[in-house]
DNA sequence: CCAACCGATGCGCATTTTGCTGACCAGCCT
DNA sequence: AGGCTGGTCAGCAAAATGCGCATCGGTTGG
């Protein structure tokens, strides 16, 4: 864990750092504001460690000047001997990810610092990506190749469905059951589906995404490692390949 | 913001629900941990405020399991009376984004809410910013480009709602939930609460800032920053599927 | 090798679902 | 009393959906 220890004015923050020290946190001691802005954005740090005397407008100022280094993410940790509730509050509201007043336990401090690592690492945003067609699932959104496509709200279940079990063959059934809870139409009402969602895949210059597997359904094969090229490698139809004359079996997800 | 306020054993929350309602701060208040995590699985909160007696191997179980749910990382504070330091720091490892002792200033306690609300949502201070618009959390005020803009208390924190959801499609299911406490008044009124919303907006020169996601909800879409798109370049397709519609509509980025 | 068959595809239309907007009325607080 | 707020309703507009029908294409059996 890498720290910046930084104050603000006059105050030598040589006691956190000895607090720190004492609990095997390696921290980097820069006593001066300025040049811990420049050091921050020339290295990257996990957390910033602000030594303040009180809230003054240069402090919210640079807590805002830290936060937005290095792609706005470092957290600040604020340390201070003595504020008043409605200061704290300020900070906070400011920017800081945390105030601690000093004098402090070193256990609760180590722990603080670890506490703010930890939230701000780990933003997933839900992306199902297969080839230019990228899918996010919160934002029920869709583009392909960059370019954002519209859906309709069964057109995207049914996208999100395929996605989510690509490389294997989708029945029409199981479409039909994921996309009804009840009251389920016609099963012809999913060819009609897929044939919209290619059509608005096809607007967007993707052509052949979603595979017909005959009797069996369809699939959306991932085309990454392309150790071979799938569009090539397609066999007109092996003859003797299927023992089974009637019963595709094969990777059907139910 | 909603938060889920609830207790592990028999410890009565009551003091604590009453420091954030006096501090305009509405709370869902489960007293039972179990049912709690029945509600918080079922609903989606902002945060989750765990109101504990000591650091008991429970304690530290309930805080994993709350944090865990449902995929998206909800923030878990803890107020506790008394605790020693190792406890807290205990806490704090085992997944607890803060720890509050009590008897605690309302300003802070609402404050260190605020924060870790924030952080875990991508915002970096309490005025939480998309585009023009400019929403103080702490002073319940509303600027778009600069400009003040009246709101009522219902359509301030459903402006709230979106912003902290922001890229994320919000359901008006949950809305409704967000928005009233009990005595659900029917989801139609979802509808007009986003259109008086958005004449606000309008009033203020801002159009479209809130987008609606056929049969999904509402949205607000975050301009994508700078980080500039290496995709591969297709060349420019034929399309006219997507004639420009003036109100935008259906899952469309942008 | 050919033809019949059956599943897949394409298209258009009518219907249903969903969203938008203005209006009305009932509380509530000045 | 009067304005602000908030819930409900009705009418309208738009999007989405289901289905019928025609066609295409592969599979299969002779």
């Amino acid at each position: 864990m890498r720290i910046l220890l930084t104050s603000l004015g006059a105050m030598p923050a040589n006691d956190v750092e000895a607090l720190l020290t004492s609990h095997a946190i390696a921290v980097e001691h820069i006593p001066s504001a300025e040049h811990a802005q420049l050091y921050a954005r020339t290295y990257s740090f996990d957390i910033i460690v602000l030594h303040l005397a009180s809230a003054s407008t240069a402090a919210i100022d640079l807590i805002g000047r830290l936060r937005a280094i290095e792609g706005r993410s470092t957290p600040v940790m604020v340390v201070a001997r003595q504020m008043a509730a409605s200061d704290q509050a300020l900070l906070l509201d400011a920017g800081a990810d945390d105030v601690v007043m000093l004098p402090s336990d070193g256990k609760i401090l180590c722990a603080r610092l670890r506490a703010a690592v930890r939230r701000t690492v780990g933003f997933t945003r839900s992306v199902l990506q297969v080839g230019p067609v990228e899918l996010d699932m919160a934002g029920r959104s869709v583009t392909v190749a960059g370019q954002p496509v519209h859906m309709s709200a069964t057109e995207f279940r049914l996208l999100e469905l395929l996605l989510l079990r690509k490389n294997s063959v989708v029945r029409k059934e199981t479409m039909l059951h994921a996309l009804y809870d009840n009251d389920e139409p016609e099963i012809k009402s999913v060819d009609v589906m897929i044939h919209r969602l290619r059509k608005r895949l096809a607007g967007a210059g993707l052509d052949s995404f979603i595979a017909t597997v005959w009797a069996a359904g369809y699939i959306v094969r991932q085309a990454d490692e392309p150790a071979v090229t799938p569009t090539a490698a397609l066999p007109p139809h092996p003859r003797g390949a299927t023992p089974a004359p009637r019963r595709i079996a094969g990777a059907v997800t139910q």
